[in-house]
DNA sequence: TGACAATTCAAACAACTGTTTTATACAGTT
DNA sequence: AACTGTATAAAACAGTTGTTTGAATTGTCA
């Protein structure tokens, strides 16, 4: 044990910003070698492949993951669940688009998007976990159980309004955004903004779905 | 000009089908021609080279975004705003996930995730028409000029939620949600239901940002 | 039928991919 | 000093990619 730790160290660092820019399979081993400045044979003897060198990456991603959803949490306890939702959507978002984590959650969405097989892990340890505690807070919200599809339905909104400000090529942010006249730094007065836009827009929204639900006639929350 | 269409239009729809699968870069011009029993030369004979062939792909693509927006346009002809934006969800939600023209969504999808230089094409003929339409629904809604912050990031908000419903491994159909324990099958019924629900949401959050950003002291409408 | 151009085909090409090999340098241990 | 296991390096390997070549085939019109 000598000094190994360095390159690979360096390759590990070059991969995770790589593969969040640009995805898995874009993204060649000459290329992550060349950035880290180490040999091409240093990712096989490190990481077995270019897909243990990936998992590895992911790895970083769901822990980081999976602190942002425990300190959405935390910064609730004990809160009445519109609350909760205001905390969510804030610390969300921030750790989404502040610059630095921003990569991390770059590279989820690629693996979303284009999933390999390490889909599972990320599904299992750092989405469920998110969505399990958002249904739920939705549910106290709207008086449902946390089950039930309009609960459901109004997580997916939550949710893809605000991973839709990842900085990918998506709307708002990127070309696409550009071209349309959007603008956005990910700045903290501005991603407070959006913050508060998507707070005003989701809570009104979950409550004008826990009514319209209600005077349709479904069932309430039991108890 | 013998049977010349026969393997041009082939390989045409042998590529609509792939490109909209797995995107253009992860299929191979051999499995494409494989698909439309042709030869490998085909491609390049009729189309000049492989983004010769995905260009013309996107090309019907457009045309079909296109008259989407129109066909909301039209249904919405003379009524108040908030039920153009009902006729808007519904009617651009049904073209979206309607199975058949779901694949054309699917590779607009691909695009915008990970874009070619065909990505300028799309923006300004498929997008712009579509956001631009969309803003001035909401423009009229909430009582505010179609630039205003608030318009677009509401427009954002309700895109956003709609593409989230794309067959991608995305929420909440696909491998993901699958997983997660959501369930979505692409009937009428169905597709009425999740058109409903992001209707109330959106146009419950939509009056909300509008009047927080009032309350606030923002300008309203010029007029 | 006999040119003639358009189309199809099998084969090969050059570039690039992830990976493996082989050799070398270096650490700590005996 | 000799041995051992680890780390790096250059080179080569085998497979796949998009593309090109040149001959064979087809259909059309004189």
């Amino acid at each position: 044990m000598t000094g190994e730790a360095e390159t690979r160290d360096r390759v590990l660092a070059a991969a995770e910003q790589l593969f969040a820019e640009h995805g898995f399979r874009k993204v060649t081993v000459r290329e992550i070698c060349r950035v880290a400045g180490a040999n091409v044979a240093s990712v096989n003897y490190h990481f077995r492949d270019k897909f243990g060198l990936y998992r590895e990456v992911l790895h970083s991603a769901i822990v980081v993951m999976r602190a942002t959803t425990e300190a959405a949490r935390k910064a609730g306890q004990g809160r009445p669940a519109e609350e909760q939702l205001r905390q969510f959507i804030s610390i969300y978002l921030h750790r989404l688009l502040t610059p630095g984590h921003e990569s991390i959650q770059r590279l989820i969405h690629w693996e979303l998007h284009d999933p390999s097989p390490a889909l599972d892990e990320i599904v299992d340890q750092a989405i469920r976990p998110r969505i399990e505690y958002l249904a739920d807070v939705v549910a106290r919200m709207i008086e449902r159980d946390p089950g039930d599809e309009a609960v459901l339905r109004t997580v997916a909104s939550i949710q893809s309004q605000s991973n839709s400000y990842l900085p990918s090529p998506l709307l708002p942010h990127g070309q696409i955004a550009r071209r349309l006249g959007f603008q956005f730094e990910p700045t903290p007065a501005n991603i407070d903004a959006v913050a508060r836009h998507i707070t005003t827009f989701s809570i009104a929204g979950a409550y004008a779905v826990g009514r319209a639900g209600r005077t349709r006639g479904r069932r309430r929350r039991k108890g």
